[in-house]
DNA sequence: CCGGATCCTTGTCGATACTG
DNA sequence: CAGTATCGACAAGGATCCGG
């Protein structure tokens, strides 16, 4: 998904807005930091590293290069650099909550026979 | 995600119902089925073949697997075999109907900008 | 033909160690 | 604290083969 020269440079395996919605976000990590941003409007690299699902350095650090590439997030002092400068969304990424409240309600009802201890918590 | 010692059996990165939405349906191609087949309401296995994404034929067989023992889709003949055997959802499969609605309205209002040609289909 | 299984190559993931 | 480097494991993709 994110070699160098596919940043901000997608490809689109066809033109139908489901597929190309999961050619930028189908995958097991991208919607995990959105989810935090909408729990916590703001967090810093070592903030994501820290929820529970355990994301690891290197896949943190290239999915918030591909997720500020698109535009979805952003950092929240653009100038000045790394050092405890948090993240947030953008419009985009904000205008993503009704696809997570959906997500998270079907899982919610449906995994909870295979996934005893699932809870609510955005 | 689907070696056949993990089917129906997921693992579940924390309790968290994105998340675990997520460790199941997020992937490149899970949805793409689930979207033929709200669209289309039964499909063959030669016909997801045939959807424009083009998935090969060995991850078409591993993601219909899973989606199976997910209870996510079913055969419509659950015996006798194969054979233009076609796949349709269960009730589980269309409850994620509002997942994909949302997932591809943000897309088109979105993903216009860097995705000129992108258009309604479901 | 259709529904896969198999083989092989390439790419991506993920753990851990390390650096500014 | 915010990343990058490295390396092994595994998944994706393409091509081809096979049984009914």
């Amino acid at each position: 998904m994110n070699t160098d020269s596919e940043l901000q440079n997608p490809e689109w395996r066809s033109s139908c807005p489901i597929a190309s919605g999961l050619d930028i976000l189908g995958d097991k990590w991208s919607l995990i930091i959105v989810r935090d941003l909408i729990e916590h409007s703001s967090r810093t690299y070592s903030e994501f590293a820290s929820s529970p699902e355990g994301i690891s350095t290197n896949i943190l650090a290239s999915r918030l290069k591909w997720l500020e590439s698109l535009s979805i997030i952003e950092r929240i002092n653009p100038d000045k650099p790394s050092r405890n400068n948090a993240f947030q969304l953008t419009q985009r990424g904000k205008a993503l909550r009704p696809v997570l409240e959906e997500l998270g309600k079907w899982s919610q009802i449906h995994l909870k026979e295979i996934h005893p201890t699932i809870v609510k918590i955005i």
